[in-house]
RNA sequence: GCGCCCAUAGCUCAGUUGGAUAGAGCGUCGGACUACGAAUCCGAAAGUCGGGGGUUCGAAUCCUCCUGGGCGCGCCA
């Protein structure tokens, strides 16, 4: 619908000899008498063109030629040009769209560009909490929006699997080993407190028996160190895919060490005079690109930060040939994108093509009250406990009726509530509910695929053709949603279709005596199921035909 | 102290890269099941877009100051 105006409006331009700006703003108007869609263009181009908004919109009108694809064209207020389209058009799109599905949803805006889009990450010290949910929920659907927007994508979850953390994880499972065996043990200073840790002393006890009963942490280091990483990396990823959330690719920061590729990183920039010795310490020249300050990549232990490995872990990314590379982060590590971005220019690449996509924080609730956090006694929500009390399509869907920017109060009795308090099941009903209308067509003995000789222009009521005109501007929202990266306008769009689709389900009949009535509205039905299904799977919410 | 993000109806949030008279859901109040699913629908009430100034044909949107909240400012990760 969009993509046809566009061209149409260039055209009338191209003949009045202006020559149309890159972008064409069209919209939806908010008012449905203003038409279906409207251009502010004319008002845009009222400077460039030194004539009054009005006069130019009144040309680009009078050039548009009569084609049968507009009942109405307007010039209205200061300059909007308002077009309602013709019944006859509205129809054969929605031919073409029952015909095409997917296809005629989607738009090759990538064109196979390659993206990588690198969420969740969080460090293996612990299971994943609601923070981390939120970040897969909107690094899955923004992997599934791009890719359906023609874009190769890759996920990716880089594992800090190195450092002072494992480590601590590892003398913390050792500490409790010691515990279950029943010797006295000090618990290590800001050890790893929770829950967690015991099942893994358990684990490790049901496998290597009392082997280290005796021992120091430095004879025990390598297997516990070891043993945790492993156990906590298959919880997390347990969960992960009990919210359904997949990678492609899983990176460990220990691999860019055992490979040598934060030496080969640190020493490129070396060579390039932007690593310098101050203090004992290797600091990266961070202030000649943009950031606050210099920033240490070798401690005067000699131990590399957790910067260094980032610098080579990036380095590896920019050089995997990627167009683009997505960063999803908490909020919290905001602080840390000047110095990555310098690290970019550093390494000689554009640093816009690393994009950072902040997730704000998550306050949980119940019942409208606080739930309380504390990391430090090892106190949390669990995104396992939060899937298996509020399931993972609300999750997932809640997480993604957000602003992936705006911070969310996620409040868990509101979630369970399986009625309209949860805009999922407004949703996945409305796709439910079509299929028991087709079982019910079926029972009175009309089969779905005889579709195909629907008379659509049956369509007659009001009802009917602003859930056609809603339909066909799915592909508007999603070509924004792609644009911007926002994945959440897809969510909104989904809530309004259902939000026309059920009203009208309760005023009008689909199935009726009349066949032929029946076949154009059984029509009309499958296709916002189709637009609902692609939403969903956008969304990474699934579409039971029952619920 | 410096930096980033946020502030829209009682609550949770949208607001289409600056557009027309600011929207939705929940909650509140009142209604609808002997035909395709009532996880639904119909109706009503509800706003100084945190505040001041500026930019322009036009601002919730951009700039600036202020207020309030979140987060970050380590040779931690």
């Amino acid at each position: 619908m969009k993509k046809t105006l566009e061209t149409i409006i260039k055209k009338s331009l191209e003949s009045l000899g202006i020559k149309p700006p890159p972008y064409i703003e069209i919209e939806v108007p908010r008012e449905e008498s203003f038409g279906d869609l409207s251009t502010p263009l004319a008002m845009a181009l009222a400077k460039q063109l030194k004539k009054p908004p009005r006069t130019i919109a009144e040309d680009i009108v009078k050039n548009i030629p009569d084609e049968g694809i507009f009942e109405k064209i307007e010039v209205a207020g200061p300059g909007f040009i308002n077009f309602k389209f013709s019944t006859g058009f509205l129809y054969s799109s929605l031919k073409s769209l029952l015909e095409e599905g997917s296809n005629f949803l989607r738009e090759d805006i990538g064109k196979g560009r390659k993206v990588q889009i690198e969420f969740v990450s969080a460090n293996p010290t612990g299971p994943l909490h609601l923070g981390h949910g939120r970040g897969a929920a909107v690094g899955n659907a923004l992997a599934n929006l791009l890719e359906a927007g023609g874009y190769t994508v890759e996920r990716e979850y880089y594992i800090n699997d190195a450092g002072r953390q494992v480590k601590l994880l590892g003398h913390s499972a050792f500490a409790r080993y010691k515990e279950l065996l029943g010797v006295e043990y000090p618990f290590p200073e800001e050890g790893y407190l929770g829950e967690y840790v015991k099942d893994i002393a358990k684990a490790a006890i049901e496998d290597i028996g009392d082997k280290y009963k005796d021992s120091d942490f430095s004879e025990a280091e390598e297997f516990f160190i070891n043993f945790s990483l492993k156990m906590m990396l298959s919880v997390i990823k347990k969960d992960l895919s009990d919210f359904g959330i997949r990678f492609d690719t899983w990176q460990s920061e220990q691999e860019l060490y055992q490979k040598g590729e934060v030496q080969k990183t640190i020493d490129y920039l070396k060579g390039k005079g932007l690593i310098y010795e101050s203090e004992n310490a290797l600091w990266f020249k961070a202030t000649e690109f943009g950031d606050e300050k210099d920033r240490v990549v070798i401690k005067s232990d000699g131990e590399p930060t957790y910067f260094a490995s980032d610098i080579a872990y990036h380095m590896k990314k920019i050089q995997g040939g990627y167009d683009e590379l997505v960063n999803i982060w908490g909020a919290d590590h905001h602080g840390y994108i000047p110095r990555l971005k310098a690290v970019i220019d550093a390494l000689g690449y554009d640093r816009e093509k690393l994009k950072v996509l902040l997730v704000q924080m998550v306050s949980l609730m119940r019942g409208g009250k606080p739930v309380q956090m504390s990391k430090r006694a090892g106190e949390f929500v669990t995104l396992k406990e939060v899937i298996e009390e509020v399931g993972a399509d609300t999750t997932k869907f809640i997480f993604l009726t957000r602003r992936q920017d705006s911070h969310l109060s996620f409040d868990i009795e509101a979630a369970k509530a399986s009625s309209a308090e949860n805009p999922v099941f407004y949703v996945q009903y409305a796709n439910a509910r079509i299929n028991s209308i087709f079982a019910h067509a079926e029972e009175k003995g009309i089969k779905a695929d005889s579709l195909q000789e629907a008379d659509l222009s049956l369509l007659e009521a009001e009802e009917e053709l602003r859930i056609i005109k809603k339909l066909l501007t799915y592909p508007m929202i999603f070509e924004a949603a792609v644009l911007n990266h926002e994945p959440h306008r897809i969510t909104f769009y989904l809530q309004e279709l259902a939000g026309i689709f059920h009203p009208y389900y309760n005023k009008f009949r689909v199935v009726t005596e009349d066949r032929g009535l029946t076949l154009a509205r059984l029509a009309l039905c499958k296709a916002i199921r189709t637009v609902l299904k692609e939403g969903l799977g956008i969304l990474g919410v699934t579409a039971p035909e029952r619920m």
